[in-house]
Order: structure tokens, then sequence, then C-alpha cells
DNA sequence: AAGTCGATATCGCCA
DNA sequence: TGGCGATGTCGACTT
């Protein structure tokens, strides 16, 4: 692997890093290209007009913004602010490169849903690119999985007596999360969330209750348990009125 | 404003993107302070492991992975797939580096929720600093505030005679869409998504027109109409077994 | 390919 | 600041 020879280089000879400083839109084109083709991560950074259309569209005038290339197709204009890019395409998506009139444009589109977002240079200040490495897989603790886990290996915290019978259980409505019965042998659909809920978390509770009620063609009253760190008063009030219950506990009982 | 010193460099002298190739990790924490007190976005290139713990927690052995510093605080771990970062911060936080036993560690903390992002490097490979610009905010079209507004233009487009009254109306389990009145002088609950919805959409809606019944004293029924473009099976079933409407529409009439 | 739901969701608005 | 709901949500898993 050798330097490129375009004026501007700071490549060494054995680095995952590669960077070309004020290139060409044509030196440009060709460093973007070779990274694409090379499987590596490709950024550029320079003034730019960005054009979506898709499930939505939008359109953003000129601007000094940075563009990541991945290799699997994700495509993402990042400004100085937000957490978010500005515009962006997900895994899977075609790099085209397209130069005319002085102006060297990233195409990435993708079908199912038929979507295109383009960027447009009108210069470009850098273009790098990084041989990325990453043999591991992320594992986040903290999640709606160890909440159950914690509740099943331990059923008392939801109350004495409470017997998990399956999780996942299937319903017209959806899954739930947790089926089980209660010390009198009544049903019980409990609802985990790993953190604070909103009214939206009691309407799906109260969509599994209803559903089982009819499906179960039982008079007496399914229990429905919403598993939660804590509620808003909002969704304390929908409980409330709903006849349902709540149980405070989150993921790792730190708390 | 000059060129860094450190070998590599690739700066010239009026560029708003400046890059650092192979420095020390001596060089490479100068280069991200200064980055960071200039304001500009910072982006490291390097062996790294990552620490998360907050909301959640997560813990990632080392790799070869892109970081991006935004002058707002928002902190972005990128690896070579996929949209989301494999782990974040958001804006508002704070950024420290500490230096130790042959490591370069980036900090990214904040307050409610407390939280800390640690990326200790052990090896970097480049550090850029790039002056970002853009002067104008997306405007996005086809969202539902557009479906809202082509609705009230032209409320036939719900049904003959329909009249909105009120929009975003309050209710004890929150905000209405459209609020209104058919040609019989039914109250009316219009509950609007810009895409194909699921059951959860059918939950909300379900929700205003309990709420709205029990405060209206009314004993006619309150209609709830979902209007989106389309329903999956299971929520067009939930409608069916509630009781409900659907109207197909999408925000921009092209569909 | 589509449905369903969780997420360190993020983001914007409003009380 | 917290509550609330939209999002071009994304992503994983199941059918």
């Amino acid at each position: 692997m050798t330097a490129p020879s375009s004026p501007g280089t700071d490549s060494t000879g054995n680095t995952p890093a590669r960077a070309v400083a004020e290139p060409t839109l044509e030196a440009a084109a060709d460093e973007i290209d070779a990274g694409l083709e090379h499987g590596t991560l490709v950024t550029v950074f320079g003034r730019c007009t960005v054009e979506y259309d898709g499930r939505a569209s939008s359109s953003l005038p000129a601007g000094n913004r940075f563009l990541l290339l991945k290799p699997d197709g994700t495509t993402l204009v990042h400004t100085a602010t937000g957490q978010k890019p500005v515009n962006w395409q997900p895994p899977g998506c075609d790099h085209t490169l397209d130069s005319r009139e002085g102006t060297l444009s990233v195409r990435a589109t993708r079908k199912t849903p038929e979507e295109v977002l383009t960027v447009t240079f009108q210069r470009i200040f850098q273009v790098g690119r990084f041989e990325l490495d990453d043999p591991h897989t992320l594992e986040v603790s903290g999640t709606e999985a160890d909440l159950k886990d914690r509740i099943l290996s331990r059923p008392s915290l939801i109350e004495p007596g409470f017997q998990p019978l399956a999780t996942e259980r299937q319903t017209p409505a959806g899954a739930v999360d947790i089926y089980g019965r209660d010390s009198q042998d009544r049903i019980v659909v409990v609802e985990l969330k790993r953190r604070r809920v909103g009214p939206d978390a009691v309407s799906q509770l109260r969509r599994y209750v209803t559903v089982l009620e009819d499906e179960l063609h039982t008079d007496a009253t399914v229990r429905g348990i919403l598993v939660a760190p804590s509620v808003t008063p909002r969704a304390e009030r929908l409980l409330a009125e709903r006849g349902l219950e709540f149980v405070s506990l989150d993921p790792t009982g730190e708390a």
C-alpha cells in the first residue's frame, strides 16, 4: 500500500488511516471511490447541499458538513449539533458518485422503500479513509430482558404467591411479557418497562387484558400489572380508571 | 492560525479542516484539547475500549473505532456497520481528557440523568478537527403536520359533512389530533399517522374515545377515526373489535 | 418482506 | 424540568 500521489496527503505507509487535504473534486472522487471499493469507512468534509426523497422528503441549502460513508451502505450527514445526523440513509444502500459542472455528488439509494439521498459538494476540504476493525458486539445491561430475568428468578417480587406460566404468550393483540397466576388462581398479565412509563404503556397493558378476557371466556377479571420503576401522573390515573395495578421495580434492583 | 508542529500533519494555513496522523498520545491529547476549546468538531480514530454507565450500562473490548466529539457535547462512537453509534452521549455533555499509563481517555459526562461514557485509547491513528458551519435548519415534508394541514384545508377528505372544531384538544388522556363533529352532530375524534399503523395507534385512539365519552357525560357514542395510509392486519382487527373507523390518507396525497 | 415491540431511543413542544 | 407524543425513528426478532 503506497501513499496517494495527491498533494496534501499525510498517509504513512502502514496506517489504517488516510487523509487527503484540499483535494480537487476529481482527486476527491478518486479517493472516495477507492475507499468504497476497499471497504473502508470514508469521511468527506466540505461545503454541500443535501437532498432527500423517500418516506418523506427534505432539502438543505449549502453549508459545511461532515459526511460518513460506511462499508455497509450506511450514510450519515452530521452538523455541529445534535446526536442524530441531519440527513442519513440506513445500512444496505448503494453508494454512487457523480461528477458534473464543478460539483461532486455522493448518492445513497435503496429500495423497499424507494429512497434517495444526494449530497452535492461544491467544495471538499478533506477526504478520509479508515479501516475499522471491531471483533466485538456490544452487550447492554439494564434492559427490559434483565427486568424479566430478575422477576422470573424471584416471582415474589411481583407479589407473594405469583406464579409465572409463560413469557411472550401470544394473544390477538400481541405477545404478553409475563403471563401467570396469582395465589387465588386468577390469571395475571404483566407488562414490563425498564423505565418510567407514560399513558402508552397503560394502553398496551389494557389491550392485553381486554383481549385475554375475551379469549379465555372468563367472567373472572384478568389482572393486569404494570411493572416499571415509576409512572407519570396521567398514567397513574389511567391505571386506576382501568382497574390495573402497578408494581415498582427496575431492571437492576439498585435504584 | 498555523499548522500544528506534530509530524504527519497535513493542515494548510487557511482550511477549516486539520488532521494529525499517527500522533503520540500526548500530541493527540493536545490536538483534541485544542479542538474542544476552539469549538470545532473533533474526530479520533484509534484502538479503544468503551465503557458506558447511566440509564443502562455496557462495556466494549478493544477495537478500531471512529469517535466524533461535537462542540455541543454530543459524543458518538461509530463502528463499520449500523446507522446508530455503538455507544454515544447526547448533546449537553462535558468532554474531559485523562492521560494515564500509556492510554488516553476521552470522557463525556452529564447529569439528570447521571451518565458517563469513557472511551479509552491504547493507540490513536488520527485526530481531525473540522469547523462546521451550517446556517440552515432542515425542513422535512411528508410529516403528520402536513397530513393535518391537508385535512383541515379539505375536511371532506375524512367524510362529507365533517367539521373540525379544534386541534390538539386536551383530554385527561392527552391531546387529540383533530376534534370535530359529523353531519349528524356526533363528536368525532381523529388520530393521524403519517404511515402504516399497528396496534399501538389503535390503542391510542381508543384511549381518547373512552376518556372523551366519560368527560362529555354523553350516552351517544363518540366516533373514533384513525387516519393513515394503511393499517396492519392485527390493527384492523382491533379497530373492528373496538368499533373504531379507518380512513386511508397520506400526508402528500401522492401515494 | 412485513409485523410487532424495545430502546441508554432522540427530538421538539408545552405546561 | 418533566410529561407527552412524533420520528424518514432504528434495530432485533418472529412469521
